[in-house]
RNA sequence: GGUCUGGUAGUUCAGUUGGUUAGAAUGCCGCCCUGUCACGGCGGAGGUCGCGAGUUCGAGUCUCGUCCAGACCGCCA
């Protein structure tokens, strides 16, 4: 070993021994007569001093270190004259009495500071300079911790972690694949997996009933803060189980992870139909830490004459408490905020409930007050809120309500990153209709059981039925989703023909599956996870890249390692690819 | 595929209506300082204003194109 300590452990109990340190050169301060290291390592940070009237000579090759510079250092612990109380280490400091430049160091591009001076696209080109920051190292810590609880749950429940292999087969449906042309199979292709999905299912088949994988999942889709095309799931699945069952266990985990990895107990663990979510909060995903939930309008407000809501198919509205003090400029501000592209309403409605009790609304031309009146009854206003109300398609309507309600529940400060408020999500519908391609798609994926009540509705309205799939969201963010699972050949071929797919496009894509029912497949069902994301929202990021080591840029770049990249003809002649760019 | 924002010193940014030699902070280099810990003081170096056209007597500033980065919409079973 180079090194007898670390650079996070010693204190006053070691004061008087001699030690060896290695690690990197923070930054030194140069008193003339004295001159100070702070030398770090991933468990911390020890001032080194160094004194020109003890020996000057080592002092002066002292000052020649620059940032970054690792060095090994030798010298006695020593108590502190002027003690730094920020930093656990500030007790003491090391009397160097000899050290070693271990490797030296280009002046880094930027600092190496949790308030660093290097942008975005600086950091993640040199990405192994930004991992050193604490910062970065603590969200990879995190990280581990995750994985290891994770670990740690699902094999004191029973569950065993099984590989699945990376290059398997493209299919239709879902996100693009990533492919990987074969050189042993000309002009044939493998595909990245979107996810374990048939291979899970295949091992509960073999009889493993209870499986689990940390998994990296691959989709050829276009970024965001929260999708990398490379990402890991907590992929898990079970035999011989019922809906109940899984939401259980896994409730069970999520309850466990919040223990071990935030200290937080979750007694509170709620449902919600899909229904009801839509209805209530605009979205699959609400966030209820806090209400604000939505009313709906129809009755009160359609009919009076005001042109807008009379052509409505919806019109609801949010009540955002204390609010009533927004300005006329406030209030256009945030008009402006829904009529972007990217919420896409085409106007907002307001009624303010003065602290005074004087009811002052944008539409008060088409509503006498005592409609007003009643209209804040049902947002059960107090005086000093103000009620926000849209209207147009329904579905839109809810998105954009929605939008809103996240928007004003951040200026209210209602979302508070440290307070967790887990949700299940059930009762998805099966079946999703796209007007595009006049076709249904599956919801969840094809592999997903209806309800066995809504069967026979596949013939008759396949958009009623209802499937046993389930999400996990907490505080707005979907962190897994799942389903029981079809086990019965018939069924499945059932569901490929009610996405349109013929008998020979089902068999010849996943007629392996299809197969394997046919010999024994047990009941099943299961979920997967968004572990980058589950590790964002434990460590309070709202970007799953920086809880990541080596993650890509918003066009699927990696900076540092310049990917993806050209390739030599003989690659291209040896795999049988010509390029037509 | 689309919308928006940004690109100026190593770095993070400012730069007014188009007008003299493009600034600040930090980092870097040199000198001084024996208790600093964001040390301090003095001095210094450092710029193809992303790139290419255009308008103009004159462009960091205006226009068009292009490249790069970020956020979002579409997309993400």
């Amino acid at each position: 070993m180079l090194r007898t300590h670390t650079c996070g452990e010693l204190n006053m109990a070691n004061s008087g021994i001699q030690v060896t340190l290695c690690g990197w050169v923070q930054r030194s301060r140069d008193m003339g007569g004295l001159t100070f290291i702070d030398l770090r390592d991933r468990y911390g940070i020890t001032q080194l001093v160094f004194n020109m009237e003890k020996n000057s000579a080592l002092c002066l090759e002292a000052r020649k270190l620059g940032r970054e510079f690792v060095i090994s250092a030798t010298g006695m612990v020593a108590e502190r004259s002027n003690k730094n109380m920020k930093i656990p280490t500030g007790e003491i400091e090391i009397l160097v009495e000899s050290f070693e430049i271990l490797n030296a160091s280009k002046i880094p591009p930027f600092t190496i500071e949790d308030n660093t001076d290097g942008g975005e696209e600086l950091r993640m080109k040199y990405r192994y300079l930004d991992l050193r920051r604490t910062f970065n190292r603590k969200n990879l810590e995190l990280r581990h911790k995750m994985a290891i609880e994770t670990r740690n749950y699902m094999n004191d429940e029973g569950f065993i972690e099984i590989e699945t292999p990376v290059l398997i087969k493209s299919t239709p449906e879902g996100a693009r694949d990533f492919v990987v042309p074969s050189r042993m199979n000309a002009g044939q292709f493998y595909a990245l997996p979107q996810s374990p999905q048939t291979f899970k299912q295949l091992i509960m088949v073999a009889g493993f009933d209870r499986y689990f994988q940390i998994v990296k999942c691959f989709r050829d889709e276009d970024l965001r803060a929260d999708r990398q095309p490379e990402f890991t799931q907590i992929d898990c699945e079970m035999s011989f189980v019922t809906q109940e069952d899984i939401l259980n266990t896994f409730e069970g985990l999520a309850k466990y992870l919040f223990k071990a990895v935030k200290g937080i107990t979750i007694t509170d663990f709620p449902r919600m139909t899909y229904q009801d979510a839509m209805k209530d909060y605009g979205s699959d995903k609400p966030d209820i830490r806090f209400g604000m939930k939505f009313v709906e309008l129809n009755d009160a407000m359609k009919g009076k004459g005001f042109k807008v809501f009379d052509d409505a198919e919806l019109v609801a509205g949010i009540c955002a408490e204390g609010c009533a003090e927004y300005s006329r400029k406030q209030l256009d501000e945030l008009t402006d905020w829904v009529k972007r592209p990217q919420i896409g309403a085409t106007g907002l409605v307001y009624i303010r409930y003065g602290t005074d009790g004087s009811i002052k609304s944008s539409v008060d031309k088409f509503y006498a007050p005592e409609i007003l009146s009643s209209i804040l009854a049902m947002f059960n206003a107090k005086p000093g809120d103000l009620a926000l109300i849209m209207a147009g398609k329904t579905i839109q309507t809810r998105k954009a309500l929605g939008e809103l309600r996240l928007e004003m529940g951040t200026r209210l400060k209602l979302r508070d990153p440290e307070n967790f408020k887990p949700l299940w999500v059930i009762n998805f519908p099966l079946l999703e209709w796209n007007e595009e391609s006049s076709r249904f798609y599956a919801m969840h994926h094809p592999f997903t059981s209806p309800v066995p009540a809504d069967i026979p509705l596949l013939d008759t309205d396949p958009g009623a039925v209802r499937a046993n799939a389930y999400d996990l969201v907490i505080n707005g963010v979907e962190i897994g989703g799942g389903s029981i699972r079809i086990h019965n050949r018939d069924l499945q071929k059932k569901m490929f023909s009610v996405l349109g797919f013929t008998d020979e496009q089902a068999q010849d894509q996943f007629g392996f599956l299809m197969n394997a029912f046919e010999y024994g497949a047990p009941p099943h069902g299961g979920i997967a996870f968004g572990f980058d994301r589950w590790c964002a929202l434990f460590g309070g990021g709202d970007s799953i890249r920086d809880f990541m080591a080596f993650p890509k840029n918003n066009a699927g770049r990696d900076v540092m390692i310049d990917s993806p990249a050209k390739i030599s003809d003989e690659q291209l002649k040896e795999l049988n690819i010509k390029l037509t760019v």
